[in-house]
DNA sequence: CTTTCATGTAACTTTTTAAGTGACAAGAAT
DNA sequence: ATTCTTGTCACTTAAAAAGTTACATGAAAG
């Protein structure tokens, strides 16, 4: 399939409101940070606003995050718009009559849970606020070099 | 896009070929333990084979491990058949002329790659001995339910 | 030495899932 | 009232992997 850059465009879109929170924020202008179109601006907005992490109101330019973007983490962002489905994908469909084939999914899917929290609690540690930050930090560097 | 279940199969051909290894090993009989078909088996064998995890000879049914099992680590596996693409996905088409669309890729992807890691660490945890074993006992076990 | 079975690989089709698009009702604001 | 905007629906397009068909070539047994 056409792969996911929902969590990476939902990092995005939550940066950009903290940021420019004084503009106005169309989904229009958010898209065209993201290079994207507005319908899949609002369309991430709806799950974050689902989820808790903006505010929205029908009709008007003015999304808020919903918690300081010290409380905020990626791990917050990322089961918003990922839920809980498997981050490594196993093989759904084998032979139960076969002695591998019949356990495997149960095996692999413990030892891929237990990876996968292991990435999950690294993004537990990482804040919107960290992200920000480090945004523009970045910016800044980018400057001196000119 | 389709999901890949290449890693998730990858690991069911190699504890097939290890458990099964007195049997004659045809990509047909692999193929009916993961419900799949015969290309498919072969094609993730090139792969493995190309990595250096199996020994085939062309036209023989007779599909060996390279190393002893526990020398295969879930992460060798993975690497073999995945690479070392991104496990989270960066939208790499961000305006570079936006504060947060110009720095947001390299920001995110550094926290992405801490994630990935953590997460392969776990699977260079893992050998295919451990797999073997863990299906196994599984198989013991259900035995003793019935 | 030929028949049978198997691998290895190429080319093509199907499936899946998310992004992208067009449309529009309804709310907000001047 | 007019204009802008959101929220959402329905549809199309895109991309990647699985599945399929085909076949040249190698192995092995009679």
């Amino acid at each position: 399939m056409r792969v996911s850059t929902r969590f990476s465009d939902s990092v995005h879109i939550l940066a950009f409101i903290e940021i420019y929170q004084d503009q106005k924020l169309s989904s229009e202008l958010i898209a065209s940070s993201i290079e994207t179109s507005p319908v899949v601006v609002r369309r991430l907005m709806s799950t974050l606003r689902e989820n808790g992490l903006i505010a929205t109101k029908k009709g008007t330019a003015e999304p808020k995050l919903s918690k300081n973007p010290r409380e905020i983490t990626l791990l917050d962002i990322y089961l918003a718009v990922e839920g809980d489905k498997q981050l490594f994908t196993l093989d759904t469909n084998t032979n139960p009559d076969c002695i591998v084939g019949g356990n495997i999914q149960k095996v692999l899917g413990t030892y891929y849970e237990d990876a996968k929290m292991a990435a999950l609690r690294k993004f537990n540690n990482v804040s919107l606020q960290d992200i920000i930050e480090t945004i523009l930090v970045e910016q800044k560097a980018k400057k001196v070099l000119k």
